[in-house]
DNA sequence: CCGTAAGTTGACGTTGACGTAAAGGTAGCG
DNA sequence: CGCTACCTTTACGTCAACGTCAACTTACGG
């Protein structure tokens, strides 16, 4: 009944064997079952491998994912709830990083302009 | 002529003195002048740790805080466009990151609000 | 049966951005 | 003179998130 083995789910979901093990052993994945003595995988394993990456992508340290993860998994509104929770403090941050990126952006922009405007002024003096 | 030394400087600036002369180290700060062995600092490089620790912030690594830093600080439209090149590489990245984590927000709150709507339900019928 | 690819555990290596400890130099105050 | 606060360099420690290597074992096609 083993859908496949390590180095299959790993291609599939885009990480190496190396970081399964690693999930495995900070609890991000549960323990799976082993045909013999090769760990064997289903397909939910890689939806779970996929939402684990993009939360990482979101900015989530492996510890914050496992938080996440694992609530996610549960009914529970509670669960739910802190799931949310550590979401919107990311999404806060990033919002506030954003705006400061924006406003960085915009004052460079601007020199640029000046830049280009003297530049272009002094094209025309010679 | 030395306004003050390591140790405020990095109180004002709100970093430590190792964050200091690792950041000369690396680079990002000026080799001070000395006072005997002592470094001595002014107004300006507090400036430039403010902009440093920004540009932290804003997520780049100290390796770009490098690139961007030192072209900041100079006049040619050339220096100027590759600080702006780099940060809206990293404009556009924290872009795509807020996206999705809006998108992966908004599914969590419809799930939590299904979950309260069950529960509410649960309420009345007792 | 043999070779090869893939899997196993265990342990040490790496990178970035500093922390921290050791072992001392120096400036000012009473 | 002696204390205290602050400074100096050198060097090893840390933490996250894996990479990499060693030394096997297992599974499968020819």
């Amino acid at each position: 009944m083993g859908e496949m083995r390590i180095g299959q789910l790993a291609e599939r979901a885009g990480v190496t064997t190396r970081t399964v093990r690693y999930y495995e052993s900070l609890g991000l994945l549960p323990v799976p079952a082993r045909e013999g003595s090769h760990r064997t995988y289903g397909e939910p394993d890689i939806a779970r491998l996929r939402r684990i990456e993009l939360l990482k992508r979101l900015g989530l340290s492996l510890d914050e994912v496992g938080e996440v993860i694992s609530a996610y998994a549960e009914e529970s509104p509670r669960a739910k709830r802190r799931v949310a929770d550590v979401l919107r403090r990311h999404l806060a941050e990033t919002e506030s990083k954003l705006a400061e990126l924006k406003a960085f952006r915009k004052e460079l922009l601007f020199r640029i302009d000046l830049v280009e405007a003297y530049a272009e002024r002094d094209e025309r003096r010679r």
